[in-house]
DNA sequence: CTAGAACCTGACGTTGACGTCAGAGGCAAG
DNA sequence: CTTGCCTCTGACGTCAACGTCAGGTTCTAG
């Protein structure tokens, strides 16, 4: 398949899939004329690439997690390379919780204005500046 | 409490506290020189503008939520605003729960190299383009 | 064969949350 | 009083992930 067609299916720009290309994320075949051709699998590969990004993660760090992933080179740094990214969106996914926790204790407040935020303020900013 | 001081205690760079108020995130009264000087709540006050913003939201967006929190205004809108932000940052979560899930299994089929591959990513690509 | 859509390679523009530098003034200590 | 640290106001720099435009080629439908 050719850029368009994978941009519209994996709903990505044009202009995105040939960042990824000069990120070294994503190859290409080239037809004779220099248009790029795209198997299928690529599809799953831009979206796996999107989620990545919608994590926080750079370019750099996916370019380096990438060959792990589908190379399935099963070598320590590899795997330890993976489990450091697991555990930072992991870290990354309990700060989100407490700002979501935050937020609700402020509008179950500002539904019944009490003196609530006193009481709830303190030990949640602990947690997060620890 | 002059600048410098706040910066260390909510670790930020003075800089950024410059900004936060330049964004209407952050009021400072002045001495007669013209040197900002905060009352200690505005430590915790820093660190929430900080949660939030790690949270993925804009100085608009934030600017507009501050003032639902700290005059405790609890018009519908105001209330509207806070549930909108509190929901997307709920998607955000669900998003970085399925990446890490994904990353998991990259991680375990890396650990001792199967098939799984294929068995995992299809419906896990699906619940993600939904 | 021809119009229009899709593609190509540069290359500059954008946005947000600051970093950083310049030049000038303010403040407590010795 | 002066040394040294803190603060002030501009104002330009940065970085990443693209957007967008220019100018030219290539594919496809009628």
């Amino acid at each position: 398949m050719r850029i368009g067609e994978l941009a519209t299916k994996a709903g990505v720009s044009v202009r995105a899939l040939r960042y990824y290309e000069e990120q070294g994320l994503l190859g290409a075949d080239r037809s004779s004329s220099g248009q790029r051709h795209y198997p299928e699998p690529a599809v799953d590969r831009v979206r796996l690439i999107q989620m990545l990004y919608s994590a926080g993660l750079s370019s750099r760090t996916i370019a380096e997690l990438l060959p792990c992933v589908d190379a399935k080179v099963s070598t320590p740094e590899s795997r330890a390379r993976l489990a450091a990214e697991r555990d930072r969106i992991d870290a990354q996914i309990a700060e989100l919780t407490l700002t979501r926790d935050r937020l609700d204790a402020v509008i179950a407040c500002s539904s019944s204005h009490d003196g609530c935020m006193t009481v709830v303020e303190e030990p949640l900013m602990e947690a997060v500046s620890a």
